[in-house]
RNA sequence: GGGCCUGUAGCUCAGUUGGUUAGAGCGCUACCUUGACACGGUAGAGGUCACAGAUUCGAGUUCUGUCAGGCCCA
């Protein structure tokens, strides 16, 4: 058979990455009680498009997957979709501004969603589609999106449960509200950044000073705290001053929030400001004035300042506080800012009233999975920062301010008041009975739906059979950078709602970043697009530089070097099957040669490795192990000593083997090469993995070995001399007994690969001499060397403390080493003093 | 402030329970268009394993400290 020269990934994968689809390849079907393995795909954003961060983890998943399949585990891969709250919400509205002038806000709710949803249906597929390019095994009949129909009924089903065991509540806390997304954020959404800002020294009485880093907000000052320790206590404590800037009086009160010989020993306290003004004012019952609002401009309690952008009311309320001749001084101070992670907008801590989970009672079962066993984390390590963030861990708000996500399920009655909470929308309300009833405006986090995702995705509610046969999922693979909001959650969810772990192991993957190990990001314009690389590289080559580069836990730093040196890889892959396919299928199909004895060994031992680092999640040397598997062992020596050989039907049966134990890491041009073959397969996907269990044959191992080192003395010698590598030289080879006729047994090999004409003597000492000039300057430094190696074993050697103490397996692998350097020394002094 | 991680060849990184000349890819040097492949072949150069100390017969690997860098949490 006759194929092209250069492989072009381009024109193969595409056709293979539609078939994988269309024939619905990877379709498994529920089989409670059989052994099997299953993983729910980290949802990507419904409005994303896949980046290098999901070709990564798609690589490694889709690896894992396709292994466990060839391995005939009943391997489930479940793909889908996150409804992603904010971010889709931002980009419909800023659709609508950029095409019709409006915001959100000037079109009715319903009107609103209706646009998302026929936004998603236009849109949404693209991630799922480049999903499907890039050939993840995926099942796609079972694909989910966070707001179907059914993960809709779980979301309502789990809230209802939670809320009627009282771990769902409702109350009035200090929230991170994003003036710019106008919705609270949970602490997990706020960015915090050191930057550089001001201190200020304003007196609000004589021997009163207090610092703040946010002047504006005194306005709403409703007191002053000194520590009860402080001298001025007695004098000041329970007095009142005057608050400058307003007409109002504020108490001084004794608090030891004031640090003592901290700054000037006295803090303002603003209840409505400040997370720990708030739990002052409730020490105290203290009144909260709000003057700033959710738009972030100053409320009409801000008196002269109202209206004002609250950054421009700071340099308002600084100005005038300094010509009142209050403020003391300006110190620079370093103050960590929070921002929202998703518009970096300055985040106001406000009071309001929100929707909570308690998390405590969640936590437990939680850490205690972790801690015995029933999840592991790859690597281990991981486990201390989940710990760590679950043992301190505090209730969540749920509740969000927008509209594109799960409407919470409760409704407000306006007769009474009274919160109805229910599985079915309600028609009056379950105190007083009025038909009055609202529904709650907000929606749930994002994170609550993906929280539910590995049962929810199964059919939960309902008892489905998927469920049986696939929960708990095998394995989650994510970033860390999503343990907390999503990884840990979902743990939680799993123990209290299905009593079990939601996945047995969590493997922690690194970052992806760029060749300068710099965080790719748009703003610094260094995001390497997956798509780009694939069409131009081929998948197989991205994949494979990617899952080579993942050493577990550590961030990829990816270069397109790495991943063009891959494409030759795949390159060599094809053309090593050029040389196969013009050679006769038929045979015996067993070795008939040394070669086809090493190769086998060789084969064996790299499925053992192949499989032994999948199960230890090292998917790096899984890529290093076959990589020189096939261009070390196969191409450069075994296909070399193979033309030789007139039967190549063996070569085949390698072969097919070794394309089969790459295919997880690179699937497209194994299989287009496997499907050449013609053996009837469907797809090389579902033929079993190699095991590597073999029984080995250490006695082709060791005669190939003294092979390769007359081969490779010879080119040496060669190399040194500088001569034409066409040209064939004569040679001596002195050796006797069984060393003698190895090489006698294999002339053709050596005569063949060395390009020399052989001439056997029996006699010792081993050597190999090729009639050529001898680098003299090159064999005294190498004799220096060994030299030096020989004195250092020596030494170690003469130590009686190594000696005695060493086990005797390095002790005699010591000398045999030390007697290998004295013969290579021996050797080149001959070769000097001719 | 609390916690985690990293420092190995020019660059990007491996290095399993301490053990025999510290590895890979790219880059570099020399020779070569050899009937699969120049996206290739063969041979090679290049490392006081950040620094200091400790444990040990033996440390890139374990421990302590120092320096440098990164990340997470408050």
């Amino acid at each position: 058979m006759e194929i092209e020269k250069v492989y072009e990934p381009q024109r193969f994968e595409p056709h293979w990455a539609a078939r994988w689809v269309n024939e619905e390849m990877f379709r498994v079907e529920a089989e409670p009680g059989t052994p099997y393995f299953s993983l729910a795909i980290p949802p990507p954003n419904v409005t994303g498009s896949l980046h290098m961060g999901h070709m990564f983890e798609h690589a490694i998943i889709d690896a894992l997957i396709r292994w466990h399949r060839m391995r005939g585990e009943r391997t489930l891969w479940v793909p889908g979709t996150d409804h992603a709250g904010i971010a889709t919400e931002l980009m419909v509205d800023r659709q609508l501004q950029a095409e019709e002038g409006k915001s959100k806000r000037d079109i009715p709710r319903e009107e609103f969603l209706e646009r998302v949803w026929k936004w998603k249906e236009k849109n949404g597929g693209r991630i799922v589609e480049q999903m499907k390019a890039s050939g993840v095994s995926c099942d796609w009949s079972r694909e989910r999106f966070t707001m179907d129909p059914g993960l809709s009924r779980a979301v309502r089903e789990v809230f209802v449960r939670l809320y009627e065991k009282g771990l769902i509540y409702r109350g009035d806390y200090m929230l991170n509200w994003c003036p710019r997304c106008q919705t609270v954020l949970s602490d997990l959404e706020v960015e915090h950044e050191d930057k550089d800002g001001s201190l200020w020294h304003i007196r609000y009485a004589p021997g009163l000073v207090v610092a703040t880093t946010r002047p504006e907000t005194m306005l709403g000052d409703t007191a002053v705290a000194i520590n009860p320790e402080d001298p001025r206590a007695a004098t000041l404590g329970g007095t009142k001053v005057s608050l400058p800037l307003t007409d109002r009086e504020i108490p001084v009160i004794l608090d030891n929030m004031a640090e003592l010989g901290f700054g000037t020993g006295a803090v303002k306290i603003t209840p409505a400001h400040d997370p720990n003004d708030f739990e002052a004012g409730k020490r105290h019952g203290l009144a909260s004035i709000q003057v700033i609002g959710e738009d972030g401009k100053m409320t009409a309690a801000a008196g002269a300042f109202a209206g004002m952008e609250r950054f421009e009311a700071r340099k308002a309320v600084v100005a005038k506080l300094e010509e009142l001749g209050v403020l003391e001084k300006i110190e620079p101070h370093k103050l960590s800012i929070g921002q929202c992670h998703r518009c970096r907008t300055v985040v106001e801590p406000l009071v309001s009233t929100q929707w909570w989970m308690k998390m405590k009672p969640l936590a437990e079962p939680a850490i205690a999975a972790v801690r015995d066993g029933r999840i592991t984390f790859v690597p281990e390590n991981w486990g201390k920062t989940y710990f760590h963030w679950m043992e301190n861990i505090r209730d969540w708000c749920i509740s969000r301010q927008l509209w594109w996500g799960h409407r919470i399920p409760a409704w407000h009655c306006a007769a009474c008041s009274e919160v109805t909470v229910a599985r079915e929308d309600p028609t009056e309300c379950c105190k007083c009975g009025s038909k009055d009833l609202k529904q709650d405006r907000d929606v749930l986090d994002t994170w609550f739906s993906s929280g539910l995702w590995p049962f929810s995705t199964l059919g939960w509610p309902d008892e489905t059979a998927d469920l049986k046969a696939f929960y708990p999922t095998s394995l989650l693979v994510t970033g860390f950078d999503i343990i907390f909001f999503w990884a840990a959650r979902m743990v939680m969810f799993g123990m209290e709602i299905m009593g079990d772990v939601p996945f047995r192991q969590i493997h922690i993957h690194g970052l992806v970043r760029d060749a300068d190990r710099q965080k790719m990001s748009k703003t610094k314009g260094n995001v390497i697009d997956p798509l780009v690389l694939n069409e131009k590289y081929g998948t197989d080559a991205v994949r494979f530089a990617l899952l080579v580069s993942a050493a577990p836990g550590g961030d990829i730093a990816l270069s397109e070097t790495r991943i063009d040196a891959e494409r030759a890889f795949a390159n060599k892959i094809w053309n090593a099957s050029r040389l196969l396919f013009s050679k006769p299928k038929e045979g015996s199909g067993a070795p008939v040669s040394l070669a086809d004895r090493w190769i086998a060994h060789r084969l064996n031992e790299a499925a053992a490795a192949a499989n032994r680092c999948f199960e230890q999640h090292r998917y790096d040397q899984t890529a290093e192990t076959l990589y020189h598997f096939w261009w070390g062992d196969f191409c450069d020596w075994y296909l070399e000593l193979k033309k030789l050989d007139e039967d190549w039907s063996f070569a085949y049966v390698v072969y097919e083997q070794a394309l089969r134990l790459l295919h997880p890491l690179m699937p497209f041009i194994t299989e287009e090469l496997w499907q050449r073959l013609e053996l009837g397969g469907k797809t090389i996907a579902m033929e079993r993995y190699p095991l590597g269990d073999s029984a080995p044959d250490p006695a082709a191992e060791e005669e190939m070995a003294a092979v390769q080192a007359i081969i490779t003395d010879a080119r040496t010698q060669r190399a040194d001399a500088n001569v034409d590598p066409k040209q064939t030289v004569d040679a001596i080879l002195s050796a006797t007994g069984d060393r003698l006729a190895v090489a006698q047994r294999n002339v053709d090999a050596i005569s063949r690969l060395a390009r020399v004409k052989l001439e056997f003597r029996d006699e010792d000492p081993y050597r190999l001499k090729l009639a050529l000039k001898v680098d003299r300057a090159k064999v005294e430094k190498e004799i220096a060397d060994l030299e030096k190696i020989i004195a250092n074993s020596q030494k170690q050697l003469s130590n009686e403390g190594f000696m005695s103490k060493a086990p005797q397996k390095i002790t005699d692998g010591m000398r045999a080493k030390q007697a290998e350097y004295e013969a290579q020394v021996a050797k080149l002094r001959t070769a000097l003093s001719e």
